[in-house]
DNA sequence: CTGAAAGCGCTTACAG
DNA sequence: CTGAAAGCGCTTACAG
């Protein structure tokens, strides 16, 4: 910046305002700034600049994942990613992208946020046993959440309509004369997982129908495994609505395996919609859950929360996307 | 900081050399100054320090991909950048996430790298009309690539045997007596089509068979559509080599409506072994490129360069895994 | 082993 | 509209 001015033949101060192109200046300085500009490669160092402002233009995107690294095998979480990655620079900020599993990975994001690294903050994928969002919410950092949290309060959040969805895929799977319906559940400390599981319930509720539950962790194994479980507890079974699109991909394969016929014998319905589900035999009727537009919200909360100071949750509808599994 | 130093009754010289872990300080003041940071709850500020020490212990981790969104949806990705997150955090170092498609983009990455913001970085999945290695290379920094680039000489690089993995597969199609044997290539401006190609043409050539050629872009839906021209170009084709999973999987779904029995009516084999290649039915035949490991493998590269210097490329074994589809 | 001082590379009131 | 000066919050020779 020295060497800048000095070839401009201008102060420091002039360089600045051309870069950070503030309308008071002449316009004979600015373009002799921007030449000089030019013809060094000089780019603004980063640190000073953050430093002076008390603002770094960047954005952690903290990923949730136990050692195991369910979340992010999950599709869902590349989708969630990308899109919120591509959303925060439209809006010329950076991503940090940070995992955090453990318990001293907590502590490490504790302190990465702390230390004023970052602007704000997404939390993505947490569950409900995860004290890293209540950590989170004390240091003020404006911080939204993608998917509601378990503890109500904490920060805003924007989620899919879970119930809803649930609902419509045990209602399809009804109006399909289907008569014993199981579920294959998500892992109950996530809340999609318990609003799925609660509106499957609901809904059978209603027609006098008893529920038939399995447990998964929204992996395609845990999907098989249940699928296997649920045909032992209940041979009859003739409908699983399994909780996310992956789990119902694993169920596909216990049953082929079992040797029943997908729609024939057991209808097949999962939750998500990824592209995936357009590549099963047979092909997976599903609930789309907007996930790219739920990336493209949580950032817009985010900035929203950034400039306003407030911002208020966000539910997005589903829909039934009908193939050939039910 | 100052904070600090006045509650333990020491100079911030002090502090800071106990907070940065320096053994030439007095036992009594590293107690007294830990005891102020904690009550205090004092974390040093990231900017101030990036600015002072000239360096930030933050590695890019730079994605290419089109704005369409080829590579993020494909799992490797997650995979990739997962891994690498893992590892570069076990080093202590956080990671940058950078998204570069457009010609914009591209911009702003150099600028971004030129700016200190980083002390390295890891180039995933670039494809060989890509500027961005030899852009991004003539700012002096350390950088890896993940996946071997197109030019040669720019920087090390880590990459699976994509010659011998894409050699291994069109073997033992031969030697499973499959008479006509196509492959589905990926996009020709990847080095990794390209090298898996060579190895098909090669193969096929010792044996006098002549090569079938469809091309793809890696995705499900290029898989799908290649198979569909592969069948009315040869309809006595027996055997597919895709060049990726993703691709197999969609040639799996074109052959399902085809009425074409797998395996005995065409084999069909990919390339990578993602986890869904366990899940497709006829379950899938591949070839494992050790995705983590390589991911593993760049972090290292990047690491020992960062610290000496210098490195050299690493090329990584594959396997063939048999499962049902060939 | 400790502290006072300089300085990292910028931005931003402030005065002109 | 422009420049000199202060200061952002640290680290690091340097002297003691």
């Amino acid at each position: 910046m020295h060497a800048v001015a000095a070839r401009a033949g201008v102060s420091k101060s002039s360089v600045s305002r051309v870069i950070n192109g503030e309308p008071t200046v002449a316009p004979a300085i600015r373009e002799i700034v921007m030449a000089a500009v030019a013809e060094l490669g000089y780019v603004p160092n980063g640190a000073a600049r953050n430093l002076v402002t008390q603002r770094t233009n960047t954005i952690a995107i903290i990923v949730s994942d136990p050692p195991a690294g369910l979340v992010s095998d999950d599709p869902m979480f590349a989708m969630v990613v990308r899109a919120a990655s591509r959303e925060l620079e439209r809006a010329g900020k950076q991503v940090s992208l940070v995992l955090a599993g453990s318990d001293e990975s907590r502590l490490r994001v504790e302190q990465y946020l702390a230390a004023g690294h970052v602007d704000g903050a997404i939390l993505v994928s947490m569950d409900g046993a995860d004290p890293l969002p209540a950590v989170l919410s004390r240091t003020g950092l404006p911080i939204v959440s993608h998917g509601r949290l378990a503890t109500p309060g904490l920060m805003p959040w924007v989620d899919n309509d879970n119930h809803a969805g649930a609902t419509q895929a045990v209602q399809h799977l009804l109006d399909q004369g289907r008569r014993r319906i199981a579920t294959i559940s998500g892992p109950l400390d996530m809340t999609a997982a318990q609003e799925r599981l609660a509106a499957y319930r609901d809904t059978l509720k209603d027609t006098g129908r008893r529920s038939i539950i399995a447990l998964g962790d929204f992996t395609r194994i845990s999907g098989a495994d249940a699928m296997r479980q649920l045909l032992e507890d209940d041979p009859e079974v003739d409908a699983v609505f399994a909780a996310n699109d992956l789990m119902a991909i694993g169920a596909l394969r216990t049953l082929r395996e079992a040797g029943r016929r997908v729609p024939d014998d057991v209808a097949v319905i999962g939750f998500d919609d990824i592209e995936a589900a357009l590549y099963t035999a047979p092909a997976l009727t599903t609930i789309r859950s907007p996930m790219t537009d739920q990336a493209v919200h949580t950032v817009q909360l985010l900035l929203t929360l950034l400039t306003t100071g407030t911002a208020t949750p966000v539910t997005l509808p589903t829909e039934l996307i009908i193939r050939e599994s039910a």
